[in-house]
Order: C-alpha cells, then structure tokens, then sequence
DNA sequence: TGCACTTTGGCAACACTGTTGTCAAAGTGG
DNA sequence: CCACTTTGACAACAGTGTTGCCAAAGTGCA
C-alpha cells in the first residue's frame, strides 16, 4: 500500500481517543449512568484526568449529570450520562427494491424513519435523486436536535469502504465504480460513510453485547457475513472480507454461479427454494461452526430476509450444530440468536457507521 | 469480558506508540537507514517531532546514523539506521520431540541457535529444565551484547497467549492447565511470552511483508493457521483462533477424530499418507481459496514438515487455486509461498513475540 | 563566480495533555 | 460527636507534539 507505517498520534489524537472511551461507557451504561471514579477505574485514567474530560464533554453538552448514587462510606458520588439528543446520524439502506432511512441519537435510539420503494437497477442519477429524497424528507419530518453527524450507508457489496465506491453488485453493473459515497456527500452537503449492508449490521453487534468477536450471517437472496474481530468490524484491505456464503462444504457438491462446486450459498438456498428449513439450518450450521472455530467467534447473530421470515428452526439450528462441536471441543458455548429489530439491524448499523468514531470503534 | 473499554492512553503510551512507529519504519528500512524528512512524512509528525523522537532513541543507543543521502535541492539529508545489536530476544520453539533456542538482534536476525531433542511427554519439571538448560546454554555461547528483553515461546496448541497456560495438547494431557509462562518466566528471571506456534510463524510475516492481511498453513502432524489480519496477528479471545484444519468441506466425508466428518485436516492427510501430494495440494487448495474469500488475505505462505519435505507442488496446487478464484471474482492475486527459512520460521517467529511491542506489532 | 533558492535539522517558546499535591465538601460508622 | 473515607475541584507540574525562527549546506541559474 502506501509503505505508511500507521499514523503518528499527536496530543489532539490523544485526548479524542481518551474523550471516545468515556463517552463509550457512558453509551453503554445507558439512562443509569456512571460515576467518575468508575470510569476512572474503568479507563484507566487518574480521577482527575478524568474530572477534565467529563467537564469538557459537559461543556459540549454531550453528557450531564443524573444524580447520585448511594455513598460507599464517602461523599456520594455524582453519575454521569450520555445525553442522547446531542448529537444525531442517519442511516440510509439501499436494497434492490427499497430505500430505508433512520435517523438516530447518540445512543444509537432510532428517533424517526422512512421508507419508500427504490429501483436499484435505474441510472445512477435517478436512483441517487431518489435516495437523496427520502434523506430531505426524514430530516423534514423530524428536525434533528442536535447536530447531525452524517449519513451512513449500507448498499450490497462489493464496495468499497475506504474510498466509498461500488464494485460490481450482482445484477447491477451500471454501479460498477460509481463514488457512491462522494455523490451522496455532495448532494446532501453531509459527511457520508459507505459500507456493505452485512458490516452495518456487524457493527450493531459490536454496541450491543460485550462480545469481542461476533459473525452477524446474513440469509437472503445471498448468504454473508459481517465479522467482528477484537472489538472491531473487520472489513479486510478491501473491504472484501466476509465472503461467507462462497465457501466449499461440499467437493463434490453441485456448481455455484461463483465457479467452484459446493458452495455453503449454493447448497443453503438450494435448501430453502425446496422449503426444507431444517436442512437450510444444517447447512448454514456447518458454514458457522467452520467460522466459529477458525475465528474464535463468541457470538453468532442471523439475519436477513429468509431468517426473518421464520427465525426459529435457523437459530436452533445453527445453535444446535455449534453447541456440539464446542462441547466435543470443550470450548466455552457460543450464543445464536436472531438479529434484535430484524428488519432494522442494517439501517441501524448503517447509522453508527457515523456514530463509531466518537466512541472509537468501527 | 472484564467490561472495560480498552485502555486509556496517557502520555508515555503516546511517547511509545511514536517511537515504536519510528522504530518499525527504521527497522524495515534496514541498512539504507531512512531521512528524518521521510520519516516525518510516513508518520504524519511534524519534522521537529520526529526529531526529538530520534535525539532520544539515539541516546538509547537503539539508532545511529547511516551517513548522509543526496541533496534533493538543499541540505542533504542524514540517514538513520537501527542499530540491530543493541537489543536481543530470545526465541524458544518447544515441539513434540525436539526443542529450539534462537538468539536474535532487533531486526529479527538470527545470532544463535541451538536445538536438542526433547519429550513433549515428559513430567513437566522435566521438561521445563530440559528447556530452560537450552535457552542457558545458547546464552552462553553467544553472549547478547545489548539488553536482553526476554523470551517468546511457541508451542503446539491449543493454549491461552494471554495468561501463558497450556490447555489440553492432543496427546499430552499432563500439560492441561500448566502455567507455562509464569513457570519459564521464574526460571530464567526474564519477560516471557507464549503463544502457538503457528502464531509465531504468522508474526513473521507481519515483518517480512507490506500485505496487510496473510495467512500461514501449517501442514505437519495436523493442519493449522495463523493469522494476520489488519497487520495484527489475529488470536481471538481465547487464542483459539486459527483452527483451519477442522473445517468441514465434504458434508459426507469421513469422520475426524474431532468428530465432525469430512474435516479438511483428515482429507488432507489422509492424501499425504497415501502419497499423493498433488490431491493433498488441491485439498488444501480449497481451504486456503474459503479462507482468502472470507478474510479478503493478501499473502499465504506454506510451511510445516509435510510442505517443506517437498514444497512445490504444495505451493503450485495452492497458488493455482486461489489464482482461478481470484480471476473468477476480478479480484487481485494473492502470493502464495513456502515461508522463508522454512524450519526457522517458527522459533524466529517465537524471538518476536518479544521484539514485536518495540515496533508496536503484536 | 556569485547569488537566490531550497531543504535539513536544531533551539526556544508555546499550547495542550494527563499527573501529582492539596484541600473542602459530604457522606458513613463506631 | 468524631474519626474516617470518598468525591471532586483547584493549582502547580512534567512531558508531549507544535510553531516560529535560524544557521548550515546543498542545488541551479544568471
């Protein structure tokens, strides 16, 4: 790549990273709130180091006090938390034949929506018109609040994350390397951030549970992956990575529109289009024990329109078929549930694609 | 986990992460050395910065300079160069009938190195001696002229790299639980860090190459990864990461001791031991091409006694699957190798579990 | 040959970070 | 009632990278 060695950090480097790490824990904590000398104890920092940071943020209005708690034999402390109406995000979801846009507050509460009927395959001028629309008239509807972040994205990949433009989609080549993100930035006078649907909902993940490293697998016209790794929605250099459905499970299985035989994808819709669910669960089981054990993930969620339509059978499964191999290996049990707020987890995560960096994750 | 949101950072973490990234950009440079102007311009510090960051790596007598460039208009430029030998790492590979001690300088170079043949299956106080006596006798054959800053250990899996406990080895169950670091680390009164010796391996290629993500497959008594992702060597929570052998690519293929059937590890040794190198190489083709379509890997590199015994045909086999997949998805080539130095490769990798906090890898 | 120009790299002053020392406020518990 | 603990602020401090300035040492054109 560029031969850069990571960037140096300066002292306004440090004092975002510090000021995102409280502000995370404060996200977290929720209504409830935290104390200083807990995130203190938390962070790392000293007391006072973070009596500075928490008056700083107070000054921005991103946190305020929420009373006191019980004292533990001292001077009750003072709880802090996050005010969610400070700041807000969109998120906006391009499918095949639907737009979807959120907006969101600082704590990721989605506060308005919208949708409306998209063609994906109509010129690119028209189809951005289209999505720039449904972003005027979310923000028409609900005035934001507080200042608005940005947009982020969620488009089928490929794509392209770092520099925001399409790859081929499937069906779609008019989109091949189209700057996406760089259109959309001009037209809405916003920052926009682009990313495949299956990170967005990744990285809903990665607020919702403690899990350090999650799989958010997605069932739908194809099968992928939004990978969570140390904490972090893992995209790969080129944001290429995820490509879960075009395993081979099967040598000798029947051929896949990729080129190989016996794709995980192949077998797995197979399944589905001859409504045997239970054999569609099977299948999509052995593709996430193979990720399990290969990444030591911890927390696997299901998604997509095939799994939301009738989640049980998929979630126990997969759970099933996971939990076995970690017993025989004797590997702590993984957790497999249904994405929360189904049909919302990518535009959601779309939103805190914005959200991320001020609590410095992504 | 614990709840924490990773750690603050205060000023000396931001004074080391500059001058490990300083460091690592010295170090890859070799002996040309690099001008503090381009220093300045691959870090994103201001030239003054990057001067007072070498002033004082140079009082530590970690750099030197390396004679002075060609003008490029105006004052010619000094070079700067790491200065390999003042500091040493310790490298120790223990496998199962054999161990390894290397000595290496800062930038990786092997200065010594003994083996001798050891009992994976001895009591551990046997073996540990049998180890530590090693590790003596290569310090005193070449004495380490700067600081020693400890001792990286590889060893079969699975273990945990975080607190350097051994858990169940596969065929070993006497070193279940045994705290492994600790024990070393009282012995020999140095640092020690332990982690699989596939992660070793990997960590070397995070130094060799620029690829961002890589991937080594260990073809020996079994088949295991190590992975590199985003420049890191990639563990998970509990260093279980890198189980590549036990994915499941024929649904109907025969049982592994695992208790899956058709894992990738028992087709492929089972072409091994039948002699047909050529299947074996196909077979491992195909994991390889699932794992580079997941991770979006830009390097693999081949290594363990069964590739190394005859590595041609391995790396043929392997390069030309991933290349057909490759120019299936338009995707760019991937390399595909037998790691350098080949027997080394892991106990060079062991020595830089140490080196790799100075150049903030890891 | 002379001179304008560029680049290097050090010194000093600076703005800002988190840290330490100190202290008042406000509780608990014997 | 009083000793003790905890909270959280203020002031002074050490140390970071940054900015402004300048001497040294080259290039390249007139």
């Amino acid at each position: 790549m560029s031969g850069a060695a990571g960037p140096g950090a300066n002292l306004t480097a440090l004092r975002s990273h510090n000021a995102a790490l409280v502000l995370r824990l404060l996200r977290d904590a929720g209504e409830d709130g935290v104390s200083r000398p807990e995130l203190a104890g938390r962070t790392g920092l000293t007391p006072q180091a973070v009596s500075k940071i928490t008056a700083r943020l107070r000054a921005e209005g991103l946190l305020a006090e929420a009373g006191q708690r019980a004292s533990t034999g001292g001077k009750p402390p003072t709880a802090l938390r996050l005010v969610p109406d400070a700041r807000h995000a969109i998120g906006l979801q391009l499918d095949r034949d639907e737009v979807t846009a959120v907006l969101v507050d600082l704590a990721g509460t989605s506060v308005a929506a919208r949708s409306a009927p998209f063609d994906f395959g109509a010129p690119a001028e028209e189809a951005l018109a289209a999505a720039t629309a449904e972003v005027r008239a979310l923000l028409a509807d609900a005035a934001a609040g507080g200042g608005l972040l940005g947009v982020g994205v969620a488009a089928p990949g490929p794509l392209d994350h770092g520099s925001g433009v399409l790859h081929r989609v499937t069906g779609f080549p008019q989109w091949d390397g189209f700057p996406l993100r760089d259109a959309l930035a001009d037209l809405l006078a916003l920052p926009v951030v682009l990313d495949k649907d299956t990170n967005a909902a990744a990285l809903g993940l990665v607020t919702a549970g403690t899990a350090e490293s999650a799989a958010y697998l997605h069932l739908g016209t194809g099968l992928g992956a939004g990978l969570v790794l140390g904490g972090d929605v893992y995209r790969g250099a080129r944001t290429d990575a995820g490509e879960f459905g075009h395993q081979v499970i099967q040598l000798d299985g029947p051929p896949c529109d990729c080129g190989n035989n016996g794709c995980l994808e192949a077998l797995c819709l197979a399944a589905v289009a001859r409504g045997d669910r239970t054999d569609a669960a099977r299948l999509l089981g052995i593709g996430a024990t193979n990720l399990v054990r290969l990444l030591d993930i911890d927390r696997v969620l299901l998604g997509g329109r095939m799994v939301l339509a009738d989640p049980e059978p998929y979630v126990r499964g997969v759970a099933t078929m996971i939990a076995e191999d970690s017993a025989r290996a004797s590997r702590p049990p993984v957790s497999v549930d249904v994405v929360e707020r189904g049909e919302r987890a990518v535009v959601e995560g779309a939103a805190r694609l914005v959200l991320a960096p001020l609590f410095a994750l992504g």
